[in-house]
DNA sequence: AGCTTGAATCGACAGACATCAATGCAAACT
DNA sequence: AGTTTGCATTGATGTCTGTCGATTCAAGCT
């Protein structure tokens, strides 16, 4: 049932710090792993749910309130849901009836760690020409 | 020629701050949005042709030295450079017979910002029931 | 002008993906 | 046991997307 992928991306550098994406060039493996957990992120419905569940108070969200926030079939927003669970960005639990589910925030650090350049990066720097200040 | 992306993204909270993810839920303008940018990065032959431009020194890289780093014919990475362009990651130059891209880190610290949740959030943090603490 | 090299565009095609209706499964309730 | 409700799975379908070969465009040669 395919580990969760997060795992992977634990992979860092000699520093112990986050798998370089701004820093260095990215190898096949890890560009490979990365692209899926953004390919998830990749549509309008999965970023909806992804900000219903992690914004709510408690942390957990009952599947029988995200569904009829949406126009779509019961089904499509469970096919949604388990591809934010692949990817390793949510997780579920069942209790009696309802499942709920709930934002893992290891893997949306790890995601903006991977985002954020250094502090001080020598890089051209937003404003090569006519960039209105 | 579609205004880059990024225009909208800047459409930020009555704070003046980020476009909340994490802390808010998602109106459908701007998942649409957002979804256009990760996808973008939902590729592992974008994730690295990113990769390489953000991190060479100088900022900058000639598309003659991403070509060959590839089993992929010059059509398709000329494709993707496009689909990194059109979502407002990069940028590029032509100057004499070459093109040059870079980096534009406005968009990558956005996304950051947005995957950064503030601190002190008082989510259930990583550990609700029987993770090893 | 003609040629050569670097890069973008076009047209085609196979594989991936979002969506749905129908069905299956799990838990609670009668 | 039977029924109902909540969610997941299956199978089918139309659309999107990654890839290529062929072509075109741009710039610098000879």
């Amino acid at each position: 049932m395919s580990k969760q992928e997060f795992v992977v991306l634990g992979q860092d550098d000699a520093e112990g710090c986050c798998p370089a994406l701004l820093t260095a060039p990215l190898d096949e493996g890890r560009a490979e792993t990365l692209a899926k957990v953004f390919k998830a992120l990749g549509d309008p419905v999965r970023l909806r749910l992804l900000s219903m569940i992690a914004s709510r108070a408690g942390g957990e969200v009952c599947v029988c309130d995200l569904t009829p926030a949406f126009d779509l079939s019961q089904p499509t927003i469970s096919h949604h849901l388990k591809l934010l669970k692949q990817a390793g960005l949510i997780d579920s639990e069942r209790r009696g009836t309802w499942v709920y589910y709930r934002l893992l925030p290891q893997m949306t650090d790890r995601l903006a760690a991977i985002l954020t350049r250094p502090a001080g990066q020598p890089l051209t720097e937003t404003a090569p020409a006519g960039a209105a200040s």
